[in-house]
DNA sequence: CGCCGCATTGACGTTCGTCAAGTCTAGTGG
DNA sequence: CCACTAGACTTGACGAACGTCAATGCGGCG
């Protein structure tokens, strides 16, 4: 909850590609070191935002693992997605100036604050800067469009079969394992997120591991087989 | 498929209170007229865009109806949104310059074709306009969040209920009624949309129509207990 | 008038949710 | 060091909700 004042720069960031700064030249990313205000820790279980609260920034993840979730009024909430490094998080706050959902870290993390006035005002300047936030936003709708396709056709086997390599991708891209990866989150969350209970979603690993497709042990899970998987997300009419 | 070259101006158009020049003043609107190159008809079953296409610009609705819909490898598609005279139809382009969705008219339509790059352009320069292009975005984002909440946490009644209040409560705000509608989509299409199959969009509405919600000729939908639908919607624990 | 696409309805099957019991693990305190 | 506990996870039995398949109805259009 309290803000560090510690000022830090994305020139010399290691997330600098495949944060804020993609594809922007090195004096432009000069300039984009003044967007960030400050960095801020978030303990686990601490949220960074809630739904309701003034928005006034987004927030690049340097370190950690974050929720995002809407709660609905009878109290259950949905996770609409999970954020690693280098990710933007807050990007809903925009329509209304406030946040229509919680932010929780599933571990300790730190982010940058990255004040959206300061945004607005720098890629009026700097074009490139401009267009990486547009491509922000496209690739979240595109992002959001797959979970729709996720929920709305694919069966329990399927959503989870597309969560564990969505989810080893990302983290290949940071320069972890292609096939090993440790799960943050419960598997509450996770069947929140897919639209599935608890028990499904533990039943369905078990059938996984059956099957020899993975290897699971609470929350390290090894994936075998990445090929029976990707079968299981293309081959969807395969119950014919 | 053929652009016609008609010159047309927001500033004289009676969508301008919801579409792209919400909120900017008159000067401002006057800028924002270079943003439409050309209008295009896009007739009944016709796509405006595809997947795969290149992507060069937004498109906002003058007249009609559209959906967007995400085809799968093996041949299904899954309807990502319907789309109404206002609204803005493209984003999901600018993540990587091709579209990743198909753009379909419902019914006999027009567009105003906004090239991407004027957008970005102009927005460089009248604040306002860039503030309106990023809440268009996150608007977006909050109503797919609010989808996956739809697919991924209520049951068929819930969904159908939710769906109908949120078409006739676009409807109304273009001048139509609370409380009529015509449907411009099929029940595949419906189903497509809420994760559900056409039979069961049918047996819905059939109880909806017993118990004296709504009434349902083909397409044309009557609601006749508005309470009743949003009760539902929001009181998803009342299976317990 | 007859055809075709869309919609409705019924019977039946599958998938997943519900409820409940039991296991595992990490963290705590004696 | 080990017993104890709480939270997370697993597994089974059962039922409800929805999908599947198939027959039928309806309405618009050539």
């Amino acid at each position: 909850m309290t803000p560090h004042a510690i000022k830090v720069a994305c020139s010399n960031c290691n997330m600098r590609e495949l944060c804020m700064p993609v594809g922007l030249s090195e004096p432009e990313l000069q300039r984009i070191d003044d967007l960030i205000g400050t960095r801020r820790k978030v303990k686990r279980n601490e949220t960074l935002f809630r739904n309701g609260e003034k928005f006034s920034s987004l927030y690049a993840i340097r370190t950690g693992f974050f929720k995002t979730c809407m709660a609905t009024e009878d109290g259950r909430d949905q996770v609409t997605g999970f954020q690693m490094a280098g990710e933007i998080m807050g990007l809903d706050g925009i329509v209304n100036d406030f946040h229509s959902c919680d932010a929780v870290a599933l571990e300790d993390a730190e982010v940058c604050v990255m004040p959206f006035d300061k945004i607005e005002e720098l890629s009026r300047e700097v074009t490139s800067l401009q267009h990486h936030v547009h491509k922000i936003m496209s690739r979240e709708i595109v992002r959001e469009h797959g979970v729709m396709l996720l929920l709305g056709s694919m069966r329990a086997e399927e959503r989870l079969a597309a969560f564990l390599l969505n989810l080893v991708q990302r983290l290949h891209a940071r320069g972890f394992s292609q096939s090993e990866l440790i799960l943050r989150m419960t598997r509450e969350e996770i069947g929140s997120y897919l639209g599935l209970k608890l028990e499904t979603v533990s039943r369905t690993f078990s059938k996984f591991v059956e099957e020899g497709t993975v290897e699971v042990k609470q929350r390290h899970v090894r994936i075998l087989d990445t090929a029976a998987l990707q079968q299981l997300v293309n081959n969807q009419q395969a119950c014919h």
